[in-house]
DNA sequence: CTAAGTTGGTTACGTTTGTGACTACCTTTT
DNA sequence: AAAAGGTAGTCACAAACGTAACCAACTTAG
């Protein structure tokens, strides 16, 4: 029995998931410097917050370590405020300053017309199955976000 | 402008990528220990061996110190041995070993039925979609090995 | 034939990561 | 109301990683 890397779709998977981070880390590395993790937990609060970091890791799929570093990060650079909620003292909720808001809205653009220029790659009966598909495959893994 | 986490392609790949690669993990991790990137040298090895470190490297998408570590590593287990290439004797011919074949052998079964398990999940439709999308991408993204 | 440049592979070093321990706080049990 | 157990978030530590420097060997230019 054989296994063709090439063709194993872990493989496949991660080789490509690489790739198209590759191609798009640049934008806001070279902008702000952010890594990963930063620029997952700045979406991730456009996105739902005001929200805790455990919501945040949740939402942006990291663990809680890293949404915690990245959090501090942020907040060193202004970008993310802290509020104790009252009636849980453990937890926080984080918030976007404005200084946040306006990072963020400087790399949206940059961001979607780089993924628009990825799909667009594909012609339209290819881009259709591919989306499709992924989203056939993400429910198959249990990746979705349990809405409500 | 907005940018949902959700819907964004860099992200779901990633996200994707890391439930399928915990998923499959275990197999090679508690039946030898193995890592990721000795894994990938494992397979890359019965794909194209004998082969050179840098060959390896270029087939498993896998930069050459990890390639180094892992060679190094399944060399210790005594599953690959070492030839120095008496026409250009920077380079190393590796080849898997009959305990490294076996090892692989009695891999292949399991992971392939892993893979098999998830894609049956779903229907033949959209595992149709997802395999011509994906291909599709790849081609876009420009990771698919160069043949010949 | 030699100097300059390139390539295969390893190693040292700083960074990033996950694990597990830990603190503080909340909830449930009795 | 005290004990036991669970959760939010941080931190220390060790493992894994990429970058850059490096050595040895090969190639090319002059």
């Amino acid at each position: 029995m054989r296994l063709t890397l090439e063709d194993f779709l872990p493989y496949r998977l991660s080789r490509l998931s690489e790739a198209v981070s590759d191609d798009i880390r640049p934008i806001y590395k070279s902008a702000f410097g952010l890594n990963r993790p930063e620029w997952r937990v700045l979406v991730a609060l456009a996105d739902i917050g005001p929200a805790t970091a455990t919501d945040l890791g949740r939402h942006s799929a990291q663990h809680k370590t890293k949404v915690s570093r990245a959090v501090r990060a942020l907040e060193l650079r202004r970008w993310v405020r802290r509020e104790t909620d009252p009636d849980d003292r453990r937890s926080e909720f984080l918030t976007l300053t404005s200084m946040g808001q306006s990072a963020y809205a400087k790399l949206v653009e940059p961001m979607r017309t780089r993924e628009q220029t990825l799909l667009e790659r594909l012609d339209p009966e290819d881009r259709a199955a591919f989306e499709r598909g992924l989203r056939a495959m993400e429910k198959a893994v249990g990746v979705l976000e349990v809405r409500g």
